[in-house]
DNA sequence: CCAAAAGTGTTTGCGCTACACCCATGC
DNA sequence: GCATGGGTGTAGCGCAAACACTTTTGG
């Protein structure tokens, strides 16, 4: 190898993208912006911007998040410090995209950041992108079962389809021996709405009486409040905030795969 | 956020680090060299180096692997391609690190990738390493029960200790739902071979019993070659192959942790 | 009074754990 | 024949799946 010359490496344009999800009508979400410019002009992507040349990573993710949502970032590895400009989100690294030629002008190499965020009562406000979306997963990944066949697909641009079933599926995955599930609640939550996160995240119907067993059962996983809810009809329901326990020991098992 | 201009963006060194993982002498142990220029001089570092303008980051890393091992890389997520120099080894992007200041000649951002290989017939030839050496890994992270007391923990440079801890976690933790355990062991191995890998990688003693009926007993991760060995002494042992399986169901379970 | 969601108890079965014993080789 | 590791059978137990019923609100 050629002798460690700090003057003379190939430059590189780093950025983050974020795969944004979301719990929304019974459904799992992504956020998209459309792009203003060339190159895929008008096609929905995956929001992002480049890192700051004093900025790390983690920050870099951190701030466009709150750009395009309002949230701020909490969690994971990635601790942006001060600064709640809302109820907090899950924010952590994903995986890096540096394929030549994934972005037809110049070499770049992007970090992907997965976000989990609770159901936001703005659909989308401010951040820099002409028009943004939370766009339900299936009509991205063209999954089964996923509403109606007439409905088709949203091409994203760049590898941005890539990106986001990569991050789907670390949620997926995640949500399984991790308590990562009340970052798509809001700060007190039912076990009822934590059992539709999973049923919408995995795509399936878990049966309430061994879910509710289950995570009330596992130490630190559901702190109660106290306090009771009507808000999904119904006897009223406990309330609960998310616990200290960030690994679940034994995980929630997802069905028959 | 300023408009996108492709003319004027922050130039980035992008590098590959690697955690290259081994099991020997019942003990997990981690490639190691030797730094011959300043910053860090004379101090131990993982395997890396810059990633070439035209160069896929998987190609990167497994051109790396090569240079330092003439291992040759497949599986995981990144597929080189062609050019088997060696018996092939398990290769995955990690992580990437990227704090400013975490190189102090210039901003460097650097992504990990984990290489688990099966134990070498020679220590390290080639490459271009003044010095290599695999290095147990509780005298890297100042763990209990590995080792004497009088041995001292070995610094390492930038933060190569805080990448390899990653690259450890995620070996020790993948080996659980995985058939990955199996890329430590060569093409051909035995039940106790492979026990003795989840042993030395876990840092703990496993029944032999339940362990052969487990993994016997898991469709896809063994292909039993007809062949026995006696090189671990004793009554003749089945030789085995990885199986196709890449995904454990149930998973091996780590004792009480 | 009816619908809708919350909350609780019980049975059944599978899989993990813990244990003792025989087998086949090298020295 | 003895040491060494390989391979098998079994009993117990804990957890998860499957299932029915009562409770408490809103309309």
């Amino acid at each position: 190898m050629a002798p460690y010359d700090p003057s003379d490496f190939p430059p590189f344009a780093v950025t983050v993208d974020l795969v944004v999800l979301t719990v929304r009508h019974n459904g799992l979400r992504a956020l998209l912006v459309r792009r203003g410019e060339a190159p895929y002009q008008g096609q929905w992507a995956l929001p992002g911007g480049f890192v700051r040349p004093g900025e790390d990573l983690a920050a870099a993710a951190g701030r466009e998040l709150e750009e395009e949502t309002g949230l701020c970032a909490h969690d994971g590895e990635c601790e942006s410090g001060s600064g709640e400009a809302r109820h907090g989100a899950h924010l952590e690294q994903l995986a890096t995209y540096g394929d030549p030629g994934r972005d037809p002008r110049m070499r770049v190499v992007s970090v992907a950041h997965l976000a989990l965020a609770p159901d936001l009562p703005s659909p989308t406000a401010g951040g820099d992108a002409s028009g943004a979306r939370w766009a339900p997963v299936e009509r991205l990944l063209g999954e089964e079962g996923g509403g109606r066949d007439d409905e088709q697909l949203l091409p994203l641009a760049f590898d941005h389809a890539r990106i986001l079933s990569d991050g789907i599926e670390r949620a997926r995955s995640k949500i399984e021996y991790s308590s990562l599930a009340t970052a798509f609640c809001p700060a007190e939550f039912t076990v009822g709405e934590l059992r539709r996160v999973y049923e919408a995240v995995w795509g399936v119907v878990l049966d309430p009486r061994n879910f509710h067993r289950k995570v009330t059962g596992t130490p630190g996983f559901l702190v109660p409040t106290g306090g009771t809810t009507t808000r999904q009809g119904g006897r009223p329901a406990q309330l609960f905030r998310a616990g200290g326990a960030t690994l679940l020991n034994p995980p929630m098992l997802r069905p028959e795969m």
